[in-house]
Order: C-alpha cells, then structure tokens, then sequence
RNA sequence: GCCCGGAUGGCGGAACUGGUAGACGCGUCAGACUCAAAAUCUGGUAUUCGCAAGGAUGUGCAGGUUCGAUUCCUGUUCCGGGCACCA
C-alpha cells in the first residue's frame, strides 16, 4: 500500500471541513491558548512560500497546545482595507470591494491548500461595515477621552469639563496649552469655544499640523510609509504640509509604551527598535532672559540632556519656524533673517536630510544671557534645529557637541572650553567623564554626576525644570483616500461632534470615481452629497488609515458577530490576551504601537481586563529566493558556463529557477523558455552548463518565485509544511532551495513504510513493545515536545527523522509505539497522521487524542560513554557507571591504555570530573 | 554616524546552562537490487599528513580569561536590520 499523499489529504481537509473539527467554543473546562497570526493584506499576486511560514509555524503550536488539552483560539481574516486596491482601481476601473474580494478568495485556496487549522467562522474583514462599524467606535472613545497625567490614564471628556468647571484650566495633571481661564471664564465661552478647548485634550483630536504631503498620490503619508523623503508605495517626492487632520495622542501614553514592553516577551531587538522610536530623553528645560531690541520677549525656553555643560554655551539657535524669531529679530538683521526663513521654507524634508555637511544659519541680532554668570549669548536661527522637538530651541555647547562645534567654526563663533584637556581644539568631545571648568559652581565635578546638580540649581533657582521629551509623535490618522473607514464625525457649523453610536456605522458611500479631489482632500469629498448632507452639516472627507482596523482585530475574534459590542465583555475576559503573536518584524513599529496603544485606551476605559495584546511576538524570517545566472556573451547568443565565463565579456541574466536543477541548467528547456533563447549555443565545462547563484528577495523579475500549490502539487502538504520548518530556525531568513525538500518526503515515505510496506502491505501490529524500542520512542518525544516548546521547530523535525531512523532499524511495527508516535506528529503533519491514526483502528480525529506522556523510566541510563581529555583535547571514551565517584573515576581513568600512553609515565597534575559530563587530566 | 543582530563542512543547519564541534537533511562518492532506469537499501564524506594505526589543523580575524571557549571578555572585518541634524 502506497503512500498517497495528495488523495489522502484531500481527502482529510475535505472530512475536517465537513466535521467542523476547528471550530472554538468561548466556553470551555479546558484552559484557554490563543494563538494568532498577524492577518495578511490580500494582495493580487497571491502567496509565495516566503508567507505561509509563519503560518506553519503557528499551526504547528496551535495543534499542539490543543493536544496538550487547550482550548485553542487560532483565527485567520484580512487586513482588507489599503491604497494597493484603490491603485488598482483607478487603473483598471475595478472597484476595490470587486479586486479585494477577489483577491481574498485566491488567498482563501491557497491557504485552504495547505490545510491550516483556523477557526473561519470566525474570520473578519477591516472592510466590511460590521466590523468598522467597531473600528468607528473605537474611535469615537478616543475621541471623547484624554489623559489624565497623574493617574497615567485615559479618562472621559466629561470629567474633564467638570475639571474645568472647578478648576478653570489649572487642572491638575493636564497637558500645558495656550489656553488659559478661570471656572467662571470657562462656563462663560460659547459652544464652539468650549469645544476649541477640549480638542486640544482630546486622545483622537483634530489640528493644524505638518504632514507628509505626497503631491503625486495626492495624500498624506505616516511617517513609517515615507522613506528617504520619498514615499513608501512608488517613491514619489514628499514635502512638508500643514493640514487640518486627526491625530492620535499618542506621545501621552510613551512612558507607558516604555514601561510595558518589560513585561512582555518580545525579541531584544523588536523592544530596541520601539524604544528608540519611542526615543526617551531626560533632560532639562531652562529658561535664559532674552535682550532684544524689541524687548516683547522676556525669555526664552530650551531644552537640553546636558545641562551639566550650561557654561559651555557659547550660542543659542532657534528653528527658523519659530513663532519667536519675529519678536527678537534686530532690524539689522531683519532682511538676513527674511531671507533664510524663506530659504529654509523652499527646502523639502528630502533636502535638508539629503545635505548633512553644508552649514547653514544666520543671526538673529538679539541675545540670552546665561543665568549663572551673566555671559551675552547670540541667538542663531539654523535649519538643524527642529520647531518639532522639544522646545524648538537649544543651548549650544561647542566644546561637546559635533554639530555645535561645526556651527561654531563655521561663522568664527569663539568657542569656550569647560571640559580641559578632554578638548583638543579640532574637534568636540562628548565625554560625560571630563571633570568640569570655568564652569562656577559645577568646577571640579565629573560631568555624570553634575547633571543632577546642574538641575537641582536649575530648579531650586526656578529657571527651569527637570524634563523628559520623546522623539515619538502623534500618530496622523487622516488619510486622503477612499477605501478605508470614513470618521464618524459631523461638522455643525464647522465644530466636529461625534456621531451618536446607534448611528453606526458610517457606511463608506458608493463610488466610482476614486481620483483625489485636487485641493489636498481625498476621493470623498467629490461626493457633494454625502459630504453636505444637511443645512450647515457636513462630513470628514477623510478617511482611517489601515493600521485603524488592525489595531483591534484580536480582539474581535473572540466574538466576531456581536453587534452589540466590538466584542463580548465575558468573551474578552475569557481570551484574553494573546498568548502568541507571529508575524513579520517589518510591523515592528507602526502596527505594534498602535494595537498597544489602542488596549491601553480601552482597559482605562473599562473595556479590558490587560493592557498589553501580545504576552508574546515571535517574528517570523524571510524566505528569500535562490536565483540562477547564465552569462552571454556579448554581441552573440552564445551562453558560457559559469567557471568559463572570465575568459569572455559576458552579461550575467537571471533565468527560471524552474528549469536549472540545482546548479545546472537544463539546456533544452533553456530554449524552449523565452523565443530569443530557441537557437542559443552553450560553451559548456566537463559537458555541463553551470548557473551562477545569488540569494536575493523572491521576486517575479528574478525568476526565483516559488508557488506553495506547485510544490503541495508534487510533494503533499506535510512535506512542504515539514519542509518549510526543516529549513532553520524561525526568526532567521534563509533562502528557499527546493532539492533538500526530497529528504523531508523520504522521511514520510518512511514513516509510512512503519506501517505499510509497497509489497507486503500491511505490516503494523499488536505486540508488545521491549524496551529499547520505548527507550527509543520516548526519547525521541521527549526533545520533540522541548523543541516544539520552544519553537524550534527544524530541531523538531530533525528528531522525528532520528526516531523513524531508530524504529525503522529496530523493525518496530507495534501500534502501541506507533500510535504514540503519531500524536506527537500529528501538529507537523496532520494528514499522513490522521490517515495512518484512522488506519489503525481509531475513530474520531487524531487531534482529539491526548499528547502522549513520557515514561521517564525507560529513560534512565545507568553509565556513560564519557571523553576523556588530556589537557583539554578529547583523546579517547570510557564507559563508566554514572553513580562513580571521583576517586574511582581516577582509577578507571589513570589505567586507560590511551591515558597511559599521553602521560608517557608522569603523574598528572590534577584530574577534572564533571559528573554526568566528562574527564579532563591535566598533566 | 548611532543602536541591535549575525558569521560553524560543498549547501541548509545542530551543539539549549563553558564540557565529545559538524546532529538531521541535501549534495557527492562507493556498493547492493535491476537487462536498464527510477525507487529503495548499505557504507564513506570538515581540511590535511599517513597504507594503516594514529597525528596535526579547524566555528570570520587578532588577542584574553579558563583545566577546558562555537559559547564569556576586549579589539577588528564583513553581512543583515533599525534610527538618523532629536539637542
């Protein structure tokens, strides 16, 4: 009887679907697991066997943590909103509620193919109304929420108005604003004024800020989706832009986004990289009074990490967009200063990153003085200080900082020296170990330790205070596009109000125009109709960006259909967090730090009992493709191969993957693969054509594209799924390389040859197992469940290749050890389990089975193969008894022919016995 | 420039807490079965000296700690990722 991989799985998926083996009750004894896997953007172009990775991945530990008795919450939808289908729509005239449910469905086969154990009863789409319907309402509650500073949480708008009504805009724990009143002014604003106020508390808020404009898409740009100035999707120039836009507050909640990440298990580096985005500095804002011939301004406030170096500042530079540089400009050097302000406005993000040495800046005419001896200080306006950060102002310190120190030689500033010899002069020195001078009160101290004495003056002197800033900024949440969810907001006289909840959804209107309207605004808002809906009432022409529907979706599987609440407060609290999250680290920080910040908002609302979605990430590696090289020479269509090819001047081109076995081009179907090729000549080495290599992404240009349906087509499904994870470890990228797929299918024919021989037929049977081969089975089991508890999978796969090896040379057939053996299978490849588990007698699925147990008694060893070593190199093994004590271990050691002979006669200086371990003599 | 991660046979990788480097698989070589091929099975396969027994070398490179280092420390090269005038 043959193993006959693709009827058996067939067959299999098609009984799974029918018996609903994966549907998850929210009620159960068992224990809760959930596992998740980050859903997908449906693309057109399918999958790739880069992407099911981590699905395998996550299937594998789902099955398994349901043998272990979970209940196992594993679900799959779409992250079906995005600009690729609103792209595709405007160039093909195909509405992107057609193209994505198109797409959907083809990812749906190809997944379906590789037979996941997802639960689709549960499957969501961010595009349909049912489910942003929540999405809007999730919104709605940031929008009617602040944050309160000193319970560190997210209180409701109208505690906050209470707040003001008895305290006026002194409330304790509030952000600073330019607003300023007493309870009584407050109760007197009118509504609109009110309503300015509140916005700037808001969590989702609306203002005036600089986005990423992209004038070719027309639309706004996250900071995530601009690279190098240019946009992420098509690599158009990006400027800066100042537009009414919804924001996320999300620079209330940093420290939070800090501290949170101790406390869950994710890799180093994912936590590096959202720290530094986070980017936490601690510091000092100082005050310096300001003199200038206008005299309107008083002072002026920076912002410094070092404020130990306080007397080391020899300059000041403002950014030129600063609401200051009007009031303290001399009108000497009012046109100076005009003219580069307008300069700096002419350049483009692109520009000022592009150009790091030039050294741009001018003088205001106006001075600080510094509070503690008095000292004149310039200020300067120079591009290399942001409005942004900060407070838009710095105290500069030549003597330690590079780019001050190149201001400063650049426009012959005289530059002051507190840090001695640590100075050379030629360049500046950022040391925090100098010991301080010509610094006052500060000489003598190390500069670590003067910082906290710099600031304890600083305050103690009410010139300033202790401060954190954090590189981290609002997150903008306006896009101008159509396919994605509108705000449920409504403008009254142009004051946004929320949209009552029963109102919801704000369903996305009909369209078939999806061009931008021109002016800045999105796709909505040719829709006149729908935008002025009513007398003095009008809609945001807006619309959320993806990371809206993604930020929440976890939290929807564990109730997908309410549509009384996003979800079930009783199913929420049952599922809770997710216990495992697997996904591509490039959602490293966009994508994590919204979802984070999202939970936080709905647990200090009430609606959660966890602050944090994921207990654990694991980021799955890319798949990246093996390409294959032929090389011609030029002029002529001729091919050398590639040990020849120095000796021509030859063009290397990338050929089909599919028609080279391994390194070697298979030469006829070179020819029949594009017409140019048809009549081509070989100069062949040793009668072969060798192809040149490279790892590079799996790309359709590069002809190194693998599809997961051809290789489940030729090999089975378990194959590919073992195979995929036989590869290497998980979070490492490796190239994909299909020849050694052949040794993981051998090892199921195999396993199949346990139980069924070509010949013979059935060969299974009921005996009685010995020892050696329980020894063999629960050895094997015992690392498979360790290496499966710690994803390590390719391990894992390798054991069950050790085990079958073991068993197929014991000529073991004994259901007993075999069945046991197919459970623990049963999550790597669950076809070939559930047909040979069917096959033995069993009714019901596998996956209902219990993990099999491991009887540690058939484990326990009694001696070793000890290595010896004779000053630390490995020379010989003896068996000894492991309960030998070190003497006798001496003795056994020290009459060892191998032992006697490297000694040559000389007692040994000492003997090492590490028990269980090895034997070093050191002579 | 700064911050993280990595480098092991011809190839993918293993060695989990400092204790037999190269598990497992691919490839390859030899053999068995076969008219032949496929499939399957058996054995060898880090490099090097040697008929062999056995020895030397070996985890990017240079040092160090240790009885003992792929593993820890210092420096360095290369590769991958993140951030980038952030005060």
């Amino acid at each position: 009887m043959e193993y006959k991989f693709r009827d058996i799985e067939k067959k299999w998926q098609q009984q799974w679907k029918e018996k609903k083996v994966y549907s998850v009750p929210n009620d159960s004894p068992k224990p809760k697991y959930y596992v998740l896997d980050m859903f997908p953007y449906p693309s057109g172009a399918g999958l790739h066997v880069g992407h099911p990775l981590g699905y395998i991945a996550s299937d594998i530990y789902a099955r398994y943590k349901r043998l272990k008795g979970f209940n196992v919450l594993h679900p799959m939808g779409y992250d079906a909103f995005g600009l690729p289908a609103e792209q595709y729509a405007i160039e093909h005239g195909i509405h992107p509620a057609v193209s994505t449910e198109n797409n959907i469905n083809t990812f749906r086969k190809q997944l379906d193919n590789i037979g996941f154990c997802f639960d689709w009863d549960r499957e969501v789409r961010t595009c349909e109304p049912s489910y942003y319907k929540w999405t809007q309402w999730i919104f709605l509650q940031l929008f009617d929420s602040w944050f309160n500073r000193i319970t560190q949480k997210a209180e409701r708008i109208t505690q906050l108005i209470k707040l003001f009504e008895t305290h006026g805009s002194d409330v304790p724990g509030i952000q600073r604003s330019a607003f300023s009143f007493t309870p009584a002014e407050w109760k007197s604003f009118d509504e609109a004024t009110q309503q300015e106020i509140l916005m700037q508390y808001r969590l989702a808020y609306l203002a005036y800020t600089d986005v990423n404009w992209c004038e070719a898409l027309g639309t706004v740009l996250a900071n995530d989706e601009v690279i190098n100035g240019l946009s992420y999707r098509g690599g158009f120039p990006v400027v800066k832009k100042k537009m009414r836009q919804w924001s996320l507050r999300i620079t209330e909640y940093a420290e939070r986004l800090l501290k949170g990440l101790d406390e869950i298990d994710f890799s180093d580096s994912m936590k590096e990289i959202q720290r530094n985005w986070i980017g936490k500095s601690v510091g000092a804002e100082i005050d310096f009074a300001v003199s200038s011939e206008q005299d309107v301004i008083k002072s002026m406030r920076v912002f410094t990490t070092r404020p130990d170096t306080i007397f080391g500042v020899d300059f000041m530079v403002v950014a030129p967009e600063h609401e200051m540089v009007k009031s303290i400009t001399s009108s000497a050097q009012q046109k100076e200063v005009d003219d580069y302000v307008q300069y700096v406005l002419t350049r483009s993000e692109v520009d000022r990153m592009a150009e790091v040495k030039k050294i741009t800046g001018c003088f205001t005419g106006a001075y600080a003085v510094n509070p503690f001896d008095g000292r004149k200080i310039p200020i300067w306006i120079s591009e290399y200080v942001l409005a942004g950060y900060g407070t838009g102002a710095i105290m500069a310190v030549p003597c330690g900082d590079e780019r001050d120190f190149k201001f400063a030689k650049h426009f012959n500033i005289p530059i002051t020296n507190i840090i001695g010899e640590y100075y050379n002069g030629e360049e500046a020195n950022a040391t925090k170990d100098a010991i301080l001078q010509n610094s006052g009160f500060l000489n003598g101290m190390v500069m670590r330790e003067a910082i906290d004495s710099a600031i304890a003056k600083i305050e103690a002197d009410g010139i300033g205070k202790r401060q954190v800033n954090y590189k981290m900024r609002d997150a903008g949440w306006s896009r101008q596009r159509y396919w994605g969810e509108p705000f449920p907001i409504v403008y009254k006289n142009g004051v946004p109000y929320a949209m009552d909840e029963k109102e919801l959804p704000l369903v996305l209107p009909p369209s078939n125009d999806f061009k931008p309207a021109g002016n800045g605004e999105g796709p909505l808002a040719n829709l006149k109709d729908w935008i002025f809906f009513a007398a003095n009432e009008n809609r945001d022409s807006n619309t959320m960006p993806t990371h809206a529907g993604a930020a929440w979706y976890f939290l929807r599987y564990t109730d997908p259909h309410n549509d009384k609440a996003f979800a079930d407060k009783k199913a929420l609290d049952y599922w809770g967090q997710v216990d495992v999250y697997i996904g591509g680290s490039e959602h490293a920080v966009a994508h994590l730090l919204y979802s984070r910040l999202w939970v936080k908002v709905l647990h200090d609302l009430g609606y959660l009992n966890f602050d944090e979605p994921f207990k654990k990430l694991i980021n799955q590696g890319k798949i990246t493709g093996d390409s294959r090289f032929v090389y011609r020479v030029r002029g002529t269509n001729k091919f050398v191969s590639h040990g020849l090819k120095s000796q021509y001047d030859a063009d290397a081109l990338h050929v089909d993957v599919n028609i080279v076995n391994g390194t070697e081009l298979d030469t006829a179907a070179f020819k029949k693969w594009k017409p140019d090729f048809a009549d081509a000549e070989f100069i062949l080495e040793d009668g072969k054509y060798i192809c040149g290599t490279a790892i590079e992404k799996m790309s359709k240009s590069y002809f190194n594209v693998i599809n997961p349906d051809d290789v489940v087509e030729k090999y089975g499904v378990d194959t590919f799924r073992m195979y995929e994870m036989f590869l290497g470890p998980l979070e490492a990228s490796k190239p994909w390389d299909i020849k050694g797929i052949e040794g993981v299918h051998r090892f199921l024919k195999k396993l199949w040859r346990l139980f069924y021989d070509d010949l013979k037929g059935k060969v299974w049977n009921e005996d009685k197992a010995n020892d050696a081969e329980w020894k063999a089975l629960y050895k094997g089991l015992k690392k498979i469940e360790e290496d499966t508890d710690r994803f390590s999978f390719n391990t894992g796969v390798s054991t069950f290749m050790i085990l079958v090896n073991e068993l197929s040379d014991l000529k073991c057939h004994k259901k007993e050890v075999l069945e046991k053996l197919l459970i623990a299978l049963t999550p790597y490849a669950p076809h070939i389990a559930e047909e040979l588990w069917s096959l033995l007698g069993n009714s019901g699925t596998v996956l209902d089975a219990a993990y099999p147990a491991i009887e540690t008694k058939y484990l326990i060893e009694s001696s070793k193969e000890y290595p010896i070593s004779i000053n630390g190199k490995m020379r010989t093994t003896i068996n000894i008894a492991l309960d030998a004590a070190q003497p006798e271990v001496e003795q056994i050691v020290l009459t060892n022919d191998v032992v006697q002979k490297w000694l040559e006669g000389k007692a040994p200086k000492k003997i090492i016995f590490v028990k269980g371990k090895m034997v070093n003599v050191v002579m």
